[in-house]
DNA sequence: GGGTGTTACTAACCCAGATCAGCTCCCGTT
DNA sequence: AACGGGAGCTGATCTGGGTTAGTAACACCC
């Protein structure tokens, strides 16, 4: 199989075979790229920003800041992911983004996505898609920080985790790299850092995953897996509806009314 | 200022001054009323299933199940608000919907609100606005699961639900009428219920909110609001983009696109 | 080569909130 | 009138995870 030049691409391609011409249309869409140093905020919490962008390299991570001074880490942005759509529609965004690594990202104008959809309809329904996915993940961290223990919240969030990297190609059955520090885990699963660290020594004394060195190795996935609860499926059960495809696409039903009115 | 026809229009109206021409089309898309049952399953969490709701009448809840039998309350809906949007998109939905109270909701059928934007393109920019819009809330939610203490939670709850009622015209600054239990209330805050039971006496017996004989009653404003730590503009920020409504939608910039094209 | 910052890691203690085990009140059934 | 079930409410006890207060390892920089 031939290799798809961006993890954008390859995540899209997952569900939705892109032809050729498709795919060249996206790779258009990554012409103006832009580099963020780690660290350096890229969107503000409250502040007006008007661009989005579609995560090339590296890792970035949007939070809630509280009033108390607490932070709470929505969504981690890897390869492939959106980022700061929200900022473009609201005149205010409720969330920070920051970069966790060195991120390479390609700056998104409206109107060339919407030129883009025009182009290859298709394109409309996979980004829809993937759209509807992130927000059925947001649930389920959701449903992870309001009840789930912390060992068995740390092993899904590590497996949610994989199964997306693995989605871009990032990730295998041994394991994954992992850019985040113990206090990304803890900001972003509700915990303490010091409790992270005993959440993790816990996990890696059972032989179910290491967290190490910037790695996340696992020592017995069957078990692991058991051990969170995780759905195998995960991402499976999130692909379009069969009559989405069959239909090559809402956007066709779109189109196809466009042009008889 | 003209009474609404529905709680769906009133609340698009909100942000987008909306024609009668436009209201009209809306209209229409509630021909198909559908009753629910207080307590029965409308969608279930891994079922297949391809219709989508608006609510007009009633209250209901999406939630996720969780292997131990522990639930987490999702979001609640309440008149005006989109519901099982997710089911259609995907294979399978990994969230449940139930009706709390009794429930009249209007069928939605995928090619009626196609067709409904190919009249009226601005229709486009006000649903994609309330569908960004509660995908920030979930955010929200999410913060308050991870980060605040239990009768700040409940208080920030109680003021977003406030907040989101008064927009479709069912709360106003005295308090609004609310139908949940305090089972509800434990399972979408992750709490025990016994616990909220706790943290509303002493809401009640520190005099800021009562919540009591199916109504919530603001008993000083200003201190729940202090306390709760709650942005007074919490619904107005995410009003959409100046620009968005300046060129009068983003469904314009698209229909431009697909006649040059 | 010492100074300063960041991340990992640990032990001791404490408290928010869970769990358990009851209670009452209300409303609808038979 | 008796019954049952759901919702609200409460006290006693227990515990998961927070907090505080450190140490150690490794950067990077002047």
């Amino acid at each position: 199989m031939e290799v798809l030049d961006s993890p954008f691409a390859r995540k899209l391609n997952t569900y939705l075979a892109l032809s050729a011409g498709e795919r060249k249309v996206l790779s258009e869409l990554h012409r103006r790229r832009r580099r963020f140093p780690a660290g350096d905020g890229m969107v503000r919490q409250g502040y007006p920003n008007r661009t989005a962008y579609v995560l090339a390299e590296g890792w970035a991570c949007s939070y809630i800041l509280l009033p108390d001074g607490g932070r709470q880490i929505v969504d981690f942005q890897i390869p492939g992911d959106f980022l700061g759509l929200r900022s473009v529609l609201f005149a205010k965004s409720n969330q920070a983004v920051e970069p966790i690594t060195v991120v390479q990202a390609s700056e998104i104008i409206a109107s060339d996505l919407m030129a883009a959809f025009v182009e290859t309809p298709r394109l409309f329904t996979a980004v829809m898609w993937a759209a509807a996915c992130d927000e059925s993940m947001l649930a389920d961290h959701l449903a992870g920080l309001g009840r789930r223990h912390s060992s068995v919240r740390m092993a899904h969030f590590l497996l949610v985790l994989g199964a997306r990297l693995h989605l871009v190609g990032l990730a295998d059955k041994a394991g994954y790299a992992c850019p985040l520090t113990q206090y990304h885990l803890a900001d972003a699963l509700g915990l303490s850092a010091v409790h992270v660290n005993r959440v993790l020594r816990e996990l890696r004394e059972t032989g179910l995953v290491t967290f190490q060195n910037g790695r996340v190795t696992y020592d017995d996935l069957d078990e692991l897996v058991a051990f969170a609860g995780f759905d195998r499926d995960y991402l499976d059960d999130r692909a379009p509806h069969p009559r989405l495809i069959a239909s090559s696409g809402a956007a066709n039903v779109w189109l196809r009314h466009l042009r008889e009115a």
